[in-house]
DNA sequence: ATGGTTGATTGTCAA
């Protein structure tokens, strides 16, 4: 990918199903060369992951934490991984929506947490919707064990299924009652991230310019109708800032065969 | 306001 051997590619992606998509993540691995692929939605138990096919597409390290039929993530590494086992069940629900690593960037060590944090069904009101009230307890969950932390080299990625500025949806008006994009959501979601970390793809692309990552399957033309949230997201601790050296949304991928309803996200990084 | 599609699984939930 790029020239210098210290220089790192890492992708995070909604896959929605590993093993239906493993020809994707060949094509993904082709058209980005990823060092780092941070899967979230894999919905394959351990005992069925794909280990040697992913080992012949060239990563050779792997961490995963799966389920039956829901959630389940996945890191797919080329460089040496270091798991993170010392991390909380949030909401004490056993879920597979948390999965961490440390590896080696220019000779220091930096902590890479790969999230799917819950969608948080349709309706807006914790009272009345307890997967609602699962979603903004866990974001409240991870923002104050997150701000205990503070001083480690951390990337942070995943599908966090809230888009939070305005610009990260089609229309924010029109978002602001729709579960991803409500005030209580994207309130907590900057609250979390201003904590301690700064935006990677916003470093890139102002606040100002539309960017999504998700295009609903219910739409007849996704490309046509553009009605795009950005839920999957790159965030770095400040000391990482320097090391940005690029972005990269694969727009292209939401018109693979058969692909995911979230596209892949690259961030680089070089020394 | 409602419906629209997909995946894992096989009646229905989750997204």
């Amino acid at each position: 990918m790029m020239g210098n051997a210290t220089d790192m590619r890492i992708v995070t992606w909604n896959i929605n199903s590993l093993r239906l998509r493993l020809p994707l993540l060949a094509r993904l691995g082709e058209d980005l060369r990823p060092d780092i692929i941070c899967l979230q939605e894999t919905k394959v138990p351990d005992d069925l992951f794909p280990a040697d096919a992913i080992r012949e597409l060239g990563y050779t390290h792997t961490l995963y934490r799966g389920m039956k039929a829901y959630n389940g993530v996945a890191i797919l590494s080329r460089v040496a991984l270091t798991s993170l086992d010392d991390t909380p069940d949030w909401c004490g629900r056993g879920d597979c929506r948390h999965i961490a690593a440390s590896f080696y960037l220019d000779g220091e060590a930096v902590e890479l947490h790969n999230f799917y944090i819950p969608a948080g069904g349709d309706i807006p009101d914790p009272e009345a919707n307890p997967k609602f009230a699962h979603k903004l307890a866990f974001v409240d969950e991870a923002t104050a064990w997150f701000a205990g932390r503070t001083n480690r080299r951390t990337i942070l990625v995943g599908d966090l299924n809230i888009a939070p500025l305005e610009q990260d949806v089609w229309s924010h008006k029109q978002l602001l009652t729709v579960v991803s994009h409500t005030p209580p959501e994207t309130t907590r979601l900057l609250a979390w991230q201003e904590n301690g970390f700064v935006d990677a793809m916003r470093h890139f692309v102002p606040a100002d310019e539309k960017l999504y990552t998700w295009w609903s399957y219910r739409n007849r033309d996704w490309k046509a109708s553009n009605r795009g949230r950005r839920l999957d997201h790159v965030w770095i601790t400040a000391d990482l800032t320097d090391h940005l050296a690029g972005m990269t949304v694969l727009r292209d991928a939401r018109d693979w065969p058969t692909t995911s309803d979230h596209v892949p996200v690259a961030v680089d990084f070089r020394d």
